[in-house]
RNA sequence: UGACCCAUGGUGUAACGGUAGCACUACAGAUUUUGGUUCUGUCUGUUAAGGUUCGAAUCCUUAUGGGUCAACCA
């Protein structure tokens, strides 16, 4: 018999599942430490369910902590946005923290290293600190302030702290070796002087630690087992267990895995603020954004986007995923749980010629959840139905409406077009049918059977809705590819407003946190533009079309 | 002209010296009151050359290719 299936490890879950074994941890602590400077994107939600994801499956918890080192950069509504993003996608962290909790700390930590002889204070300008430090292929030369006395070097960094000194004006830098092969390891920068409001500290320090004199400290402080990165900061994991070892604190591990890209879009924070300060999007939110609160806005489900990790996993090889997962995903997830509805959006008016009268139709809300229920819809003898579900002249494989060709109406009659009303340039006005009375939705009896099905919607109870429809932002794979700035890849078709389209009633009652599939075009949400006499949907992402893709080929 | 990281179908990811598997995509077919869903099937892969071994995607060497490192950013 099959046992249940054994899911692969990826290789931090190997490591993990060893040091647990050895007896290394009892139990692991990880931590995800964005930088509160922008919003969070789908390459954090790889981060985020990976940390989290851990310590859901081994003993142990996850912090959340503001890598806010940076007060030029920082801002509390990042802090806040953050929270609200990690907090929907399903994940609640342990203890919420901020390296700014630990400047204090940070502060006596290089106060021990100068005590050590291992830091000093630098006179010397950025030009010159970046003429010592040499190039890759060739060493570093020594800053001349690098032997001063500890009684010195502690006076300068007390003085730096009490603001004597302009911003720029000197540095605390760790004694290590300007020859190493290690770029990180000449001399790196621990302090810097900055005389800028903090948005946690305010104006208690002018003078901040660097990331590397604050990240792996913050993991030591809250005793983070594995403290998991990108790969860029491979380098970097050198100095990491440098400072560990000469500040004798507790020893985390740096892991490093390699970022995920995706294709035909950006996830750098950088190019994301671009794009908004450019006014590319209408803002960070900005449904063709991939940011978590675009992709929320554009109805992703939190679910969704856990999979669509889950699936690409964590590795430390150059990769870019292909988006059509992640719309994957989604469909998937919307398909089980999305309400069915019918909305026409290219409308031509259908006539019943030989129907008189109303009647509401009994429908199912989703074919794929009987717990879903169903609902009525009303039904008369003038519908719309879409323009390019009729064809004057058919091609071979058309299931669709064309002179003589029966159809049904979804949940309705089975109809057949008579006649075509055109207007003096050809364009069809209006269609006129007749139908099987005995082939309604549920006691058909007339034992016809017809290829096609159409959606529709009754003209007098129409809703009129407006409708957005979006496509990937960029129009190449990789924009991010150096032959050419990434706005000349801006795709001009990512936003397709349709104003006023005609949906059947019972979307009067939609709400944000509902989801819809419009039947045959796609999964919709409610935006939050929306008002009680002004419906607005977002399409999240349209239906699987292999008759539009075998058409298109052809 | 250096150091470090990486290399498995179109894409992502497994195989831990012993049958190259899974998923997405694509393409067929079946079912279907959504050309959706579901089901079945098909195509496509270990960068190269040496070496170790009874046996190599896996270990070693070299080459090739991609990436990273010279912010008082993180």
């Amino acid at each position: 018999m099959a046992m249940s299936e054994e899911k692969s490890l990826n290789f931090i879950e190997e490591i993990i599942e060893n040091d647990l074994q050895s007896g290394k941890y009892d139990s692991i602590v990880t931590r995800f430490p964005p930088e509160p400077n922008g919003y969070l994107h789908l390459g954090h939600a790889s981060s985020i369910c990976l940390n989290f994801g851990l310590t859901q499956k081994y003993p142990g918890y996850t912090n959340l902590r503001f890598d806010d080192t940076n007060p030029a950069t920082e801002e509390t509504a990042y802090v806040e946005s953050i929270k609200e993003d990690v907090s929907w996608l399903g994940f609640t962290w342990k203890n919420e923290r901020y390296a700014s909790d630990y400047f204090d700390q940070l502060y006596a930590f290089a106060v021990q290293l100068i005590q050590k002889g291992l830091a000093y204070v630098d006179d010397s300008t950025p030009e010159e600190i970046a003429l010592q430090k040499g190039t890759p292929t060739t060493p570093g030369t020594d800053s001349p302030y690098r032997n001063r006395s500890i009684e010195e070097n502690l006076d300068l960094f007390t003085r730096m702290r009490n603001g004597e000194f302009p911003d720029g004006a000197r540095t605390l830098r760790a004694r290590i070796d300007m020859q190493h092969v290690n770029m990180l390891m000449r001399d790196p920068i621990l302090y810097r002087i900055k005389h800028a409001h903090h948005h946690r500290t305010g104006d208690t320090w002018c003078i901040y630690p660097m990331y590397d004199f604050a990240h792996g400290q913050s993991d030591a402080i809250e005793q983070i087992t594995h403290s998991i990165c990108t790969m860029e900061f491979v380098p970097h994991r050198e100095l990491y267990d440098w400072l560990i070892k000469q500040l004798e604190i507790y020893a985390s591990r740096q892991y490093e895995f390699a970022r995920r890209n995706i294709n035909y879009t950006v996830t750098s924070k950088r190019k994301l603020l671009q794009l908004v300060t450019e006014k590319k999007v209408t803002g960070w939110d900005d449904p063709r954004m991939p940011t978590i609160s675009g992709l929320r806005r554009r109805g992703y489900t939190p679910h969704s986007i856990r999979e669509f990790c889950d699936r690409i996993g964590i590795a430390k090889r150059d990769n870019m995923v292909d988006v059509g997962l992640l719309e994957f995903c989604v469909r998937e997830h919307l398909n089980q749980m999305a309400l069915r509805r019918m909305v026409v959006f290219d409308p031509v008016k259908l006539v019943i010629t030989d129907y008189q009268g109303e009647e509401w139709l009994n429908t199912e809300n989703n074919p794929e959840d009987p717990a879903a229920g169903s609902r009525q819809i009303p039904f008369s003898n003038t519908l719309y139905i879409e323009r390019d579900d009729f064809m004057e002249q058919p091609p071979k494989k058309y299931f669709r409406l064309a002179p003589g060709q029966m159809v049904r109406l979804k949940s309705a009659y089975i109809i057949r077009c008579d006649e075509v009303i055109k207007d003096e340039q050809g364009v069809v006005q209006e269609i006129r049918c007749s139908h099987l009375p005995n082939s309604k939705s549920g006691s058909d009896t007339s034992g016809v059977t017809v290829k096609g099905t159409l959606h529709w919607v009754s003209v007098k109870q129409a809703l009129s809705v407006e409708v957005r429809l979006y496509d990937r932002l960029f129009s190449v794979e990789d924009p991010t590819d150096e032959s050419a700035d990434f706005m000349q890849y801006l795709n001009p078709q990512s936003l397709t407003v349709l104003p006023a389209v005609y949906a059947e009633p019972a979307l009067s009652e939609a709400t944000e946190s509902e989801r819809f599939q419009f039947i045959r075009k796609g999964y919709f949400v409610l935006d939050r533009d929306s008002s009680p006499g002004r419906l607005v949907f977002n399409r999240t992402v349209g239906l699987k079309d292999t008759w539009a893709s075998a058409t298109s080929k052809k």
